[in-house]
DNA sequence: GAAAAAACCGATTGCCTATCGGTTTTTGTT
DNA sequence: AACAAAAACCGATAGGCAATCGGTTTTTTC
């Protein structure tokens, strides 16, 4: 799935803004950019097509929210463009994980196993 | 940067071919899937000018290989579908696996640290 | 120097984002 | 119910990129 530049400044807005409509959309971000309001509804509805933004009916016009988070999306986008060139057999993220550590330097995967600690940290807290 | 599907199948062939003029190409994946002889060199050309394959004259012919290898690939296409989601500073495949590590179970974590540490092993073995 | 091989150029198709204008549908108000 | 305003929906255009070739030019090789 390809993803075009307005398309990610809406997503990064619903990761800020919890819910918006088309027109609330439009004064934060379209105004500034110089789009019409359709341009953003165009936006909304690609989005929405696409399950990465979901929508309900609030009475007058549809108010949309994020349907992925931030970490979400980046896991999703990696293993779409990883997939291909993966044997996948299970998870394609960890499979590209792996491939792409041996990009790493020693110091890069300190950080990455020190992370992969904080994770754990984490979910120890919220269990 | 976008790869096609016969993109994709050429820079694969060249991570088991080490090096090969585009006839052939053409005659490994080019006649399999009814391509031109054109349509492959087209294709090894866009590969060159993206940087993903290189190539010298053979006396007659260009002769390609890659450029980077499957890892190397991997770590890039990560870094350019994320870069736009991840707060950089310096290395946005960093960043980016620790996002993506929020949705790996705590196997998966298990998993990926091994890899880690694989990873180290074989540096250690390298020097 | 002529035939064959390879490279190069330019055009077409198909897919997708961006962008809107205009029309239809829905809603909210007398 | 009737109307005006708001929102949704439809369809069209433009631009970018992969895929695909035909045809022309440039190199090689006898």
């Amino acid at each position: 799935m390809q993803l075009g530049e307005l398309e990610k400044l809406v997503l990064q807005h619903f990761w800020n803004v919890k819910e918006a409509d088309a027109k609330q959309v439009h004064k934060v971000l379209g105004l500034a950019r110089g789009n019409s309001l359709n341009t953003i509804q165009s936006t909304l509805d690609r989005l929405f097509k696409k399950e990465l933004l979901k929508r309900t009916k609030q009475g007058h016009a549809y108010c949309y929210s994020a349907r992925v988070d931030r970490e979400g999306l980046i896991a999703q986008l990696i293993s779409n463009v990883t997939s291909d060139f993966v044997d996948d057999g299970e998870n394609s993220l960890i499979a590209a994980f792996s491939s792409a550590s041996a990009q790493l330097n020693d110091e890069q995967l300190d950080t990455l196993e020190k992370m992969i600690e904080k994770q754990r940290q984490l979910r120890k807290e919220r269990a």
